[in-house]
DNA sequence: GTGGTCTAGACCACT
DNA sequence: GTGGTCTAGACCACA
């Protein structure tokens, strides 16, 4: 069931966002849509850090900043788990919220590409489907 | 006209994306437009640097770049032009393509924050109405 | 009695301060003021994890550098007591350096906070009442 | 000056606090105290790590805490400054509560070492005056 | 087995 | 020059 945890997370690390904070954003999604519910164990650093091919350090300092934030907690000797207090699913509006971000960002790309909304939404469509 | 280039750019400090790398990706976007067509001159370092509050030396690293792209040509004493080898405006479905990964990551994000399809699509709809 | 004992411990778990070394610690201190003397039989190691809530090797751990230390003494199948060969409660002069390190610390603290000899000293004097 | 606020800080490596909160809980202080006031620079992360032999990424990382809670701020390529909204230097009643926890140990301490308050506050004055 | 801390050293982004 | 990120590898505390 770890195993199966650590495949949910999906890192670039071509990309210019620190892995730490892809991993780190990535909880807090999958906090916010209940994939992970309040108690549930998470995977192992070292496990983590084996199946994405990264430096277990690096996973540490998600998970402590994930700490810190009080959406993970630690069990001394024992891992970590989702906090109990890191409030169970979001709403669907307070979801697409987090995702509002990521969204303006591709129409301000769309409009700089001078394309119009008919073609973004034709192809963000097909991409959604791709990927269902 | 150089000024008005200038405020195409619209950049993000607090991200993590470089500065440099906003600006690089920008001028990709505006000449694949056509908004930045071969030949049109584009506004100084200095100028970009104070329009958007930034150290000359990041502008400056931009457009050295994008010159060794062979996006963007100098002409001693003259500032930068766009190159007439930087290729016409480009198709729409060209275009389309180098918007591509940005969605991709929206779906990414949206499918761990367990959002369905036709929400996604709805408020980024509407996100596309707010910039026009 | 040896419950009476385990009630003389107090730990912080949110502390950095190991669990295993504040016990160690305590033990010494114990010791020193008399309050455990030689002889005394201490409380099982099970029955410390249970009142402080903690795991029994910890304590077993803190059990065990006390007994290399020469201040607790492994008697097969009755437990642990306090060596005879652990010294005598000490004199007030004595102990009072065991708490110098302490009294040092505060004082850096306090000279950071630029608070003044006599402000530390009354909110000092308060806190000792306090616990009395 | 960079140098000389390098000097103000005072780690122990032998302790079990780790030495990136000692930092932090240090520029606290500091800053709590007035000694250290929005808008002051701070010494760079190599010079602190080469005045107290230690590690930078050891530094760099009490300093990204300090920033993340908001007592510092980055200056791009240009080093840490004291952040504005740091809060000017507190009255001395709220920074005296900081240093109660210290206080509450070293009592705590006292009262183990069956040490009674007259010896504990001898000793603190003592010390007090040491420093001075 | 778990996470935490630290070191040494590399490379990057920015001024 | 500044801080940020990452890796590799070591040792510690805890269960």
């Amino acid at each position: 069931m770890a195993t199966h945890t650590a495949q949910l997370f999906s890192i670039t690390t071509g990309s210019s966002e620190p892995i730490y904070r892809q991993l780190v954003e990535q909880v807090r999604r999958l906090v916010a849509a209940g994939q992970l519910a309040p108690g549930d164990g998470m995977p192992s650093v070292r496990e983590v850090a084996q199946v994405l091919a990264l430096n277990p350090m690096t996973v540490s300092k998600a998970y402590g900043l994930l700490e810190m934030e009080g959406l993970l907690a630690r069990q001394r000797g024992m891992g970590m788990r989702v906090a109990e207090r890191a409030g169970a699913a979001r709403s669907t509006a307070s979801r697409a919220e987090l995702l509002r971000p990521t969204l303006e960002r591709a129409a301000l790309e769309a409009r700089q590409l001078e394309l119009d909304s008919d073609t973004v939404l034709s192809l963000f469509t097909l991409i959604l489907k791709e990927q269902a």
